[in-house]
DNA sequence: CTGCATGCAAACCCTTTGCATTGGG
DNA sequence: CCCAATGCAAAGGGTTTGCATGCAG
């Protein structure tokens, strides 16, 4: 498995190394880019390199969070999911919650109004609190068509 | 302590009891409504009962939340946070997460057009998704003044 | 070679659960 | 009185960490 350079370049810069493990992570993501959980990654890993350990699989995806090439998710249940963040910027999207079944659907309809108003909504809260932000999440919660 | 008529009727009618403890932790959060963790809440009912336990204080929250009296909040700090609902309800607001220092900013700021841009979202979603909303949380993530 | 990265297992932290006991209605 | 509610301690589940080893640069 070689790496695109862009992707040697980036991890160089940062003065990590593009090894193995982390190519075989983003493996995983780029085949289903959808928030995925740790286990979920270790476990597809898994098939294809069974030497790569679920401690790894953390320190990996802890990495690709602080680099900006993942997205860190976390619904409520227990678990943190991880999003590919190309993905997230290609198509914007945000998530209903199933609070029954604890299904996770992906909607990216409506978003130019939501762009707008998030985007204006984060100019004038940076302002009024001097807060920096960096990224927002919009979560809604209820019952699924199969659980309601 | 007594509570007030309502509350035992609340929890009569739902079937349950409203006992020491129950009053204990919900006396907690009529002190400081804001998104408080399982251990402050344990540590606060603790000064004045120090024969409450941590048990209590998860399973109480649990029942508040399912009875709809508190609402559970998660934001990513693998603890999960609690707020009195009818505070939520007197102010509607949202959070800035800090995540350097995981310190968490209520605002409710601009929430006029906030609430009427989620409402029309929520429709429109409902319909598409066949999906019954129940809540939702927005949370910005960035640097708050002392971390950036 | 040098030291970052890894594997393994143990440790950690928050939360849940089993079970005997208590106490509210 | 009865059974929901509690306290305690142990178990659970996800995540992190210590340490010896391995491998990229």
């Amino acid at each position: 498995m070689v790496g695109p350079p862009w992707l040697y370049d980036r991890f160089r810069n940062a003065g990590f190394r593009l090894t193995l493990p982390r190519q075989a992570i983003l493996n995983v993501f780029a085949k289903n880019p959808k928030h995925l959980s740790a286990e979920e990654i270790f476990l597809s890993v898994h098939k294809n390199y069974p030497g790569i350990g679920l401690a790894t699989v953390y320190r990996t995806l802890d990495l690709l969070t602080q680099m900006g090439l993942i997205f860190k998710f976390d619904f409520g249940d227990g678990r943190s999911r991880y999003e590919l963040a190309s993905e997230t910027a290609k198509q914007h999207h945000h998530h209903l919650i199933c609070t029954r079944c604890s299904r996770i659907i992906d909607y990216s309809d409506f978003m130019e109004e939501e762009i707008e108003f998030v985007k204006g909504l984060e100019t004038k809260l940076s302002k009024k609190h001097k807060f920096k932000i960096n990224s927002h999440q919009i979560h809604f919660y209820g019952l699924c068509e199969r659980c309601r």
